[in-house]
DNA sequence: ATATTACGGATATTTCATATCCTCAGAGAT
DNA sequence: ATCTCTGAGGATATGAAATATCCGTAATAT
């Protein structure tokens, strides 16, 4: 069980566009340049962004993405969701359906215990996620980076105009 | 994504084997009969659960799986794990080292802030599946199923000496 | 007008889950 | 001893899904 490579990406690049100045876009081709991912397929999971009403895009030159709303309404749950679905990791096929010494009697049994407990971890997972917003990503990222990165890179996005 | 049919086949396997008498073994074939699954792959289910020491197989005749230590003692962690694998359902590609802005001075960043997030999740997943162990899904069942189809289960067993 | 962009559809490629088949060695039954 | 049944493990086929690319369209800034 492995998560979408997209999901990666969709993590830094809404971690690039909570660190934009206020109103400013960037586009698919500066984000893909700036993780070293191909643009094309990029290009999919920042859909799946907008889609979902995390982000929004504007056409034309200078065009580009921003976030949909405040970073602090934004969380990994949110991101994770949009590019991955909001299924569960663990279907349950009923298979004990298929026990030879099930009561016919079809008794509304509720879903499989087994399920339940899997149900049950998926959502721990998902309430970890939702628990981190953009803001707290950001607020860890600007203690961590080293001054002078967050300088460059302020420089890299104003060079695109 | 979405964990393996595997596990699924492999969790309700080993609910089997917890209800099983003392030191009684149970084929594939007739695991792979009770569950209305594929006799071939199951097997690789169960022989990665016997790998993993949860379950012990013997051959010949009347051969079979038993578990291979008390039904407290293993988890739905360590089936999971055994079938689907230990590593984290993130991968961190690292590709903050694609930025061009990043610091060439190779600062010893320790993991990526936003791997450390979603590792975090997953950790939470896996404590929650360690929570839970056979035992306690054996409890649950016998609370739940209805007492006549236990019944037939017993018997159902009892018939393949 | 022109260049640039997001958007969406179509399609190729690769990887992986699923499934089957076969051989081998060990264990029990006759 | 011989036979049958079993798990263990390798090889291989099949199908679905992730990955990746390409193209056409509409909108927008210059």
């Amino acid at each position: 069980m492995q998560l979408r490579n997209q999901v990666e990406w969709a993590l830094h690049c809404c971690a690039i566009l909570a660190g934009l100045p206020e109103a400013r876009f960037l586009s698919t081709k500066d984000l893909a340049k700036l993780h070293g991912v191909p643009k094309e397929y990029l290009g999919k999971a920042l859909q799946a962004l907008s889609q979902a009403g995390l982000v929004e895009g504007t056409l034309g030159p200078s065009g580009g993405y921003r976030l949909a709303r405040e970073a602090a309404g934004i969380t990994f749950l949110d991101i994770v969701e949009a590019v991955e679905g909001k299924s569960s990791s663990f279907v349950c096929t009923e298979i004990r359906k298929n026990n030879p010494c099930r009561t016919p009697g079809m008794r509304k049994n509720g879903p499989c215990a087994i399920a339940r407990v899997m149900w049950d971890a998926d959502r721990a997972w998902r309430e970890r996620l939702a628990a981190v917003s953009l803001a707290d990503l950001a607020r860890t990222l600007a203690d961590e980076l080293p001054p002078d990165q967050i300088a460059r890179m302020g420089e890299w996005i104003e060079a695109r105009s």
